[in-house]
RNA sequence: GCGAGCAUAGCCAAGUGGCCUAAGGCGCCUGUCUGUGGCACAGGAGAUCACGGGUUCGAAUCCCGUUGCUCGCCCCA
C-alpha cells in the first residue's frame, strides 16, 4: 500500500490548533471592520500574467517560485502567489473607481510559493492583508500601518518594531539607484560575492546585506529619504508625522527595501523581538504605479500583508493565552440498548435545542464512558440506565463537584437550553 | 537554486554490528470496580527500525543512493 503525506511545505491545520486560526481571523476581521475595510475574496488561481506584470519579471516570486500551470483549455494559469495584485485586478474588473475613493478591501486567503520550507516559511502559507486604493495622500498610509499595527498588538503581541521608510517614486527613484551603485562601485573589493552580483542587478538589495563589511559599507550609503523628490519627501514627511498624531511608534530603517517590484514611497514592515531568520510578520508599502501596469488609469494603493503561520508562531512563543475552542459541555453515557436509543433521542433534542452534546462510545461499560467523559473535559455527563428509561429521567453528573441527581429529561432539556 | 543536520509505534524516546522475534514513558483499549471518571495496580493493541542497494557469518546499528523532515543562505508573510 502507498501511503501518502501532505505536500512538502503545507500542513494540516488539526483541531488542537485551530484556536491560533479562529483567534487571529477575528481580531483580523474586527479590526478591519473598525477601520472601514470590506472583505473581498478572489480566486485561488488567477491568469499568470497577473503576477508576472504585477510582480515584476526579475522579482524571485515570478523567476521561480510561482506555481504555473496549464488548464485543460490551454490557459496559463497560477496559484496566488501573492495578495495584491488580484485585488487590484478585481478593482479594475469590477470599476471600483466609481466607488467612494480610497476603496478599502482585506483579504484572509492562502498564498502559494514554492520556496525551500524551513521555519516560518511553507508553500503554502495564508496572510491576513489589506489594500487601500484610489487616494494617494499620506493619511491613507498612516491609515494602513496603524490598523497593521492595532492588529498585531490587539492579538497581544507587544514586543514588535515597525520599520519604515520611503524609497521614492518613479521619479527619483532611478537618481537614488544611480547614487547608490556609483557609492557601491568605488567599493566593489569590500563587497562580498553575492552582493558583487547584485550590484548589476538589483542595487537596493545591497542595503540588508547580513555579511558583516556589506553591513558597515550600508550603514555609508546613501539614504533613499534623502534623495526624495519634492513631491516624496511631503508625502514622506506628513506620513511621518500623522503616524506621530496616531502615537504609532516608528523607527526609520534606511536598509529597509521590499522585493517586490511594484512598490513606491512608503514601505514598511513589522518585526517580532526574537531573533529569527523569517522573522517579519507583516510587510507592506505603497504602490502607486501598479495598477496603472495592470491596465488602469493610474491610480494610487497601498496596503500590507501579514502571515498567519508566522503570527501564530509567535503567539506560541510568547505564551500568549488565547480562547478555547468552545465544545460540548455534555456526554451522555447509556447502558443498555433501551437506554441507547433514549440516549440517541435526548442528544438529538439537546442540538436541536442548540446544546452540545457527545454521545459516548455505548459499546464500553459505564466506567469506560466515564473515563471519556473525564478525556473530554466535558462539564457534565448525562447517564441514562434502565431506572431512567422507566422513569423518563436522567443523572446529571457534575464532573466538577462529583454531585449528581436525578431529573426529568424534560426539565433538564429546558434547564440546559435556557 | 546553494549549504548543514536528522530519520526507531499516534507522540517522546533507549539502542553505537550478534542474548533486538526492538527497552521505557505519554496517549489509546480492557480488567481490578455486574450502573459511575480523575489516582493506583494488572494486562492488551500498536514498529515492514523512512525507502532501495551494498559490506558482513550476522545490520536499527557501517557504506552508498533516494525520499522526507529540520535549520541556515537567497528571498519573502
Amino acid at each position: 500500500m502507498p501511503t501518502f503525506q501532505a505536500p512538502r511545505g503545507t500542513a494540516d491545520r488539526l483541531p488542537a490548533e485551530q484556536k491560533y486560526w479562529r483567534y487571529i481571523e477575528s481580531h483580523a476581521t474586527g479590526v478591519a471592520r473598525r477601520f472601514g475595510y470590506g472583505r473581498i475574496d478572489s480566486p485561488m488561481f488567477e491568469d499568470a500574467g497577473l503576477f508576472v506584470r504585477g510582480v515584476g519579471e526579475g522579482t524571485d516570486i515570478v523567476e521561480k517560485e510561482m506555481y504555473v500551470f496549464e488548464d485543460r483549455g490551454g490557459d496559463q494559469l497560477t496559484l496566488r502567489a501573492e495578495g495584491t495584485a488580484p485585488v487590484c485586478r478585481a478593482y479594475l474588473e469590477h470599476g471600483m473607481h466609481n466607488q467612494a475613493q480610497p476603496v478599502r478591501m482585506y483579504y484572509l486567503c492562502p498564498v502559494f510559493r514554492y520556496e525551500r520550507p524551513q521555519a516560518g516559511r511553507f508553500r503554502q502559507h495564508h496572510q491576513f492583508g489589506v489594500e487601500a486604493i484610489g487616494d494617494g495622500d499620506p493619511s491613507v498610509d498612516a491609515e494602513v500601518i496603524e490598523l497593521a499595527w492595532t492588529f498585531i498588538h490587539g492579538i497581544g503581541l507587544s514586543d514588535i518594531t515597525l520599520l519604515t521608510n520611503s524609497i521614492g517614486d518613479a521619479q527619483c527613484r532611478p537618481e537614488y539607484i544611480a547614487a547608490l551603485k556609483s557609492y557601491y562601485e568605488g567599493q566593489t573589493s569590500n563587497l562580498c560575492p553575492d552582493c558583487r552580483q547584485r550590484l548589476g542587478r538589483n542595487p537596493l538589495r545591497l542595503l540588508d546585506c547580513k555579511v558583516e563589511t556589506c553591513r558597515a559599507l550600508g550603514e555609508e550609503a546613501p539614504k533613499s529619504v534623502e534623495c526624495l523628490c519634492a513631491e516624496c519627501q511631503i508625502h514622506w514627511d506628513r506620513v511621518r508625522s500623522y503616524l506621530d498624531a496616531a502615537g504609532i511608534p516608528n523607527r526609520v530603517d534606511h536598509r529597509l527595501v521590499r522585493g517586490l517590484d511594484y512598490y513606491t514611497r512608503t514601505v514598511f514592515e513589522i518585526q517580532p523581538a526574537v531573533e529569527g531568520a523569517q522573522s517579519t510578520i507583516c510587510g507592506g508599502g505603497r504602490y502607486d504605479g501598479l495598477i496603472e501596469q495592470l491596465g488602469g488609469r493610474p491610480t494610487p494603493g497601498i496596503g500590507f500583508g501579514s502571515g498567519i503561520e508566522r503570527l501564530a508562531l509567535n503567539l506560541r512563543r510568547a505564551e500568549t493565552s488565547v480562547p478555547d475552542e468552545p465544545s460540548p459541555r455534555y456526554l451522555i453515557a447509556t447502558i443498555g440498548e433501551d437506554a441507547r436509543v433514549e440516549g440517541v433521542r435526548l442528544a438529538s433534542r439537546m442540538r436541536n435545542a442548540g446544546v452540545g452534546a457527545i454521545l459516548a462510545n455505548g459499546g464500553r461499560a459505564l466506567r469506560g464512558q466515564m473515563r471519556q467523559a473525564n478525556a473530554l473535559a466535558v462539564a457534565a455527563t448525562l447517564i441514562i440506565g434502565e431506572d431512567e428509561v422507566r422513569d423518563g429521567t436522567v443523572v446529571v453528573r457534575d464532573m466538577q463537584t462529583s454531585s449528581q441527581e436525578t431529573v426529568p429529561v424534560d426539565q433538564f432539556l429546558q434547564q440546559a437550553a435556557g
